[in-house]
DNA sequence: GTGAAAGCGCTAACAG
DNA sequence: CTGTTAGCGCTTTCAC
């Protein structure tokens, strides 16, 4: 592999000049600038980015971890972050925490010593996991997206969860129904605490009891889900609608209803937190809340390079709107 | 950030020493091996990657290019080789291509001048743009991964594209359809080729004319195949059976099929390639061919690691069969 | 406008 | 078994 030396001595002249040109610095002759690319080109060389890396303390990769990439919401984030670092002349190293805080805190050790500029965090744990501060360590800048608590220190980013419970369980309530089920996400995470929180929320502002035993958890996971809509089919009065905190749980839950032979909507009313592109291609489409990813991961994109910048101001949290996308799965209810 | 040389100081050893504890070298006593760690510990030392591999001449990188993560086939892929990376030892810097040739040469670019240790190419073209040996310059090794043509001149590994059409075709011919329509994808790309070949194949198998007009293309995304069913259904007479070569595309013809109001498999029996999480969630839930992505995944992983480790053996082309998993989106022909 | 040289943090060859 | 040291490829200060 040619170096900077090959360079220099292809295009007779020095060092500095090579790096110079290569950097787009202004205090190189045209011509020099000229015999330097055309060496550049000739060689095939490539700029050593570990040398580079090493020279400047620093790198142009990203970190991005997320808990599960097979999950719609965080491919498509992964997409968008992607994306954006792409055209601000990053390269994302990505990281799969599986939902596993040591895992994740592997993941968090291995970009520092990547000497990853900043981390884009999609935390797998609660608040409770990060208050030895292993996010401000070191000089890596982190801010989180998605189970996004303030209460971590860093910049956060996220879906105003309990508004957008919230606005799913309102449409239920609005189409008449009262007995409403909910598989929520594990409570130790901040993200399905607020999404909980929503689903009271709006129920009590109609006056429904809550019901203990129409309230499941699951992982966000796909078979977590089965378990738990199958629980709640069992319990008597059977519930009108469900409400599922996730995109990958409410595939758990079309799936179990299906193989119940349950009906949606004529059985059961279905409304979940996650759009996806296959929503509108199930039988019915799926009516859903919709996150704004691509917003979201630009927000936190932008404010990681402000950091990167040097922006030394507080952290803050950012909580983006959710969109209710009416489809086909939710009837009104049917008296009885 | 504390370098090795903070570690020495403060265990009060040489520098070597903490090089050759930290790389588990067996020439370092039980006690000093024990202050190191303790030093480590206490200083929350982490080696510098970028040092390491300017040293070494190489990275613990592993570059990953695919064309696009929100299409699950590779998703799944991206999940798997990031596993088998990480048992490995490797990170992954993710590259996506958008289906670009340009891009995706850009991206080789960068994986080597991150020193990437090889790198996994999912390619977005065809045969002729790989001429110029662009995958086997410099150090780096390079594997191909799904539309892998073994004209590539590297390790391939790929679906038997044919046999897996075949397999879908056949199942639809062996309900009694004759006039199966087909979404097929550019025919630019080896992939498509070989599965469209597969269609041929099967067709002609049972002495079924081919009907030019039952053909359509798209690029593998879902848009594609909004224009492309639409045309489709207008066609006199209607095609009874539609196959479908990638599961972005199913997705589009889906969707087409429910907006028309064609119903499936009533009206319209629907095969594809590709299994995906919510296929069997489906109203009707899909009948496709499946890949063995995990299978796939791991023998390019393992093979890439073999190349590191030495092997200078021939380039081959590896073929995974496919499998057919019959759920409920194709019926018998009804007869007309 | 250009070149020489120091040094980023680490590894490994060599010397003790 | 441990320490010293050269140098990976690059950037950048300092001298010309």
């Amino acid at each position: 592999m040619a170096t900077m030396k090959d360079v220099a001595r292809d295009a007779g002249v020095s060092i500095y000049t090579v790096s110079a040109t290569l950097s787009g610095s202004a205090n190189v002759s045209a011509d020099l600038r000229e015999r330097v690319n055309r060496s550049v080109e000739r060689l095939g060389y490539e700029r050593n980015s570990m040398a580079r890396g090493l020279k400047q303390g620093t790198s142009s990769l990203i970190g991005l971890i997320v808990s599960d990439v097979t999950n719609p919401f965080f491919t498509e984030l992964v997409e968008c972050i992607q994306n954006d670092a792409r055209n601000a002349g990053y390269s994302v190293l990505l990281g799969i925490s599986d939902h596993d805080v040591e895992r994740e805190a592997d993941l968090l050790r291995l970009m520092r010593s990547h000497q990853a500029a900043g981390t884009i965090l999609c935390p797998a744990g609660g608040e409770d996991d990060y208050r030895d501060g292993r996010l401000s360590r070191g000089r890596m800048r982190i801010v989180v997206v998605d189970n996004a608590s303030p209460a971590l220190g860093v910049d956060a980013f996220a879906l105003d969860n309990r508004r957008a419970a919230d606005l799913a369980v309102s449409h239920l309530l609005a189409l008449g129904h009262r007995r409403i089920g909910v598989v929520a996400g594990i409570p130790h995470q901040h993200v399905s605490r607020e999404r909980f929180a929503g689903y009271r929320e709006a129920l009590a502002r109609q006056d429904v009891e809550p019901a203990p035993e129409l309230v499941g958890h699951g992982n966000f996971r796909l078979e977590d889900a089965f378990a738990t809509c199958r629980r709640l089919l069992g319990v008597s009065p059977r519930p009108t609608a469900l409400f599922v905190a996730n995109n990958l749980m409410l595939i758990g839950v079309m799936r179990t209803l299906a193989d119940e032979g349950v009906s949606v909507p004529r059985d059961m009313s279905v409304c979940s937190i996650d759009d996806f592109p296959w929503a509108p291609a199930f039988q019915p489409a799926l009516t859903v809340v919709r996150q704004p990813i691509a917003g979201m991961a630009s927000a936190a994109f932008q404010r990681l390079v402000e950091r990167l910048d040097g922006d030394e101001g507080d952290a803050a949290e950012h909580l983006f709107a959710p969109e209710l996308v009416v489809r086909r799965s939710c009837a009104a209810f049917a008296g009885g």
